[in-house]
DNA sequence: ACCAAATGTAAAACTTACTTTACATATTGT
DNA sequence: ACAATATGTAAAGTAAGTTTTACATTTGGT
């Protein structure tokens, strides 16, 4: 899964750490999401995109070996 | 968070067990997912979008408790 | 009423998300 | 060049998702 939380943020100017406070996980958290390292929740994305004012499809999209 | 699983489900006509052999998972995962005893992961949200012909925002919506 | 299919749960085992702590590297401003 | 901030990653621990097996209940058709 490919997502686009890097690019987000850079259009808000937001930190990992910022990011990672406005939804209430650890930077580490957001670290990892962003680079592929694991897969958030759905509650994680819902919020993530909430954040961002966009669809959570917008943000994040399947990849052929998902 | 809320989802409109069964609704989707049954507009499409799709048994729980059609619905998970569908997107690869047991049955069992759909029918907790439904019943909310969990909340699955992103990739598994974005393939019952798929299935739906929806976004994730239009079958799984935050709670004020999420 | 009977049978088949669908649904709700539950326990154990396994895998993966997420936290905390910690450190190393990179980037940016002055 | 220096200091501060941002980013990448790793290890250990905890929490949570998912599978498999199994059984009970409900629903629908005839």
């Amino acid at each position: 899964m490919k997502n686009r939380i890097k690019v987000e943020r850079a259009e808000k100017d937001l930190s990992q750490a910022d990011l990672a406070g406005r939804i209430g996980v650890s930077r580490q958290t957001i670290n990892s999401i962003e680079t592929g390292r694991y897969v958030p929740s759905t509650i994680l994305a819902l919020k993530l995109a909430q954040v961002f004012e966009k669809t959570v499809n917008e943000i994040f999209q399947l990849e052929e070996t998902d």
